[in-house]
DNA sequence: CGGACTTTTGAAGTAATTCAAGGGGAGTGG
DNA sequence: CCACTCCCCTTGAATTACTTCAAAAGTCCG
């Protein structure tokens, strides 16, 4: 296996931000490489939790299932994002499912090694509560997001929240770099692919995105934050 | 200033769990007293977050209010949990207003002073990670449920949590010990205060609560169970 | 080219909001 | 102590946003 340290290093930056450089070496050495396809699951939802990944390329999809088979989108995850983060948290069994949308490769620790790092190298606790106080943060936003708005603009936060993190901007526009369906954008605003659908299409003559089968293109960013604003 | 050992140490658990026992006495010399009465506030939304503080007798309101007026109320605190565990992980602003709901006693330390007691005291980081970590799994329960489940189960769900959280066992059932309105649990529950109102009357004729101003009691927690299981 | 998956669109149905009005309790001030 | 006022709660009726049901068309892959 051939280490790319630079490639490695860069994407560690949730954890490793402030952590002497002489050290990253070291970090790194307690390391193991994950790599997925399209589909591959990474962790399962209530399996113990025994190590923590960082994204170095690709992108990964973080589902809930309930009791009665519904699923719930939690997030996507893109390169130098943090899979896993509860788990230095204390909790015992993973929340959610995490599963490879693109090919993805991640480096990871087992949960025992990472506490030892951050037992040498304390910085790392800090790095970790930053980045699971952004999550909760997002989370509290969408909390708010589904009390208090309409399907449209709800929709409208959730893509415009996907091509802040990971859109890739084109000729075309704003491009969400992985497969999305109306379903999934669904799962994600709690809504019915239908309603998707519907609210996609009226954009699309508006000439506000540009959308196909599982593919996403905001084409008129200022309008769509209009519309996520509140008309 | 009167120190009362016994009932600061008490409280402060979620944050001094696993530290030793001599070193708390150093922790608690940091700290400053608050005491609140009913409405006062203890910080608002968007203020810089110079503290941290721990619920020690009392309860409080966190509330986000949007753009456009709306308020969300984020969670109820009580005594031994953490206000602010944001400023821990970094964040410059409160993003919500936390209004005591009944006479409330506080300790408080400086962002300056939790920052020099964590680095004495690593352990201590580990456990404002597992608070933020119990916070982060409940809003995103809170995703789920309003984005799967309809508006009686939700309210059930809410009023569940909160009996949990807070609830006191009386001879009549569970009792949420500080004023709740009917508009608080709509907040709550992500629905208006009509919706709330005629669920809770419904609950209220087939004897699962027993509830009025400003006041709620569970008395048939199975059959809300039943009710937030879906039925 | 066949078949599975995704998307679209119409129509019917419904849960919940909005609109509207009235009633009751608690606290205050006369 | 009573009456007034404010706040909170209740309930009905109208409306609407969204889901559910249903069917067909499109798109990609093998």
């Amino acid at each position: 296996m051939t280490i790319v340290p630079d490639f490695g290093l860069r994407a560690s930056c949730e954890l490793c931000r402030g952590v002497a450089c002489e050290s990253h070496a070291e970090i790194h050495a307690g390391s193991f490489r994950r790599r997925l396809a399209t589909n591959d699951v990474l962790v399962r939802q209530g399996d113990t939790a025994e190590a923590i990944y960082i994204v170095v390329a690709g992108q990964l999809r973080a589902t809930q299932t309930t009791a009665d088979g519904q699923q719930v989108i939690v997030r996507y995850l893109g390169p130098g994002e943090l899979v896993g983060p509860l788990a230095l948290a204390g909790e015992a069994a993973h929340s959610d499912t995490v599963t490879a949308v693109n090919d993805t490769h991640l480096i990871g620790w087992s949960s025992a090694e990472m506490r030892a790092i951050i037992g040498r190298h304390p910085a790392i606790a800090f790095n970790a509560l930053a980045a699971l106080g952004r999550r909760y943060r997002e989370s509290q936003t969408r909390v708010q997001e589904l009390s208090t708005e309409k399907v449209d603009r709800r929709l409208a936060h959730t893509v415009l929240r996907l091509a802040a993190q990971s859109g890739r901007r084109t000729a075309r526009g704003i491009e969400i770099p992985f497969p999305l369906s109306r379903q999934d954008l669904a799962e994600l605003a709690g809504t019915t692919l239908h309603t998707v659908s519907r609210t996609l299409s009226a954009w699309e003559t508006s000439g506000i995105v540009d959308s196909g089968r599982r593919r996403v293109i905001v084409t008129d960013e200022p309008r769509l934050l209009a519309i996520a604003g509140g008309d």
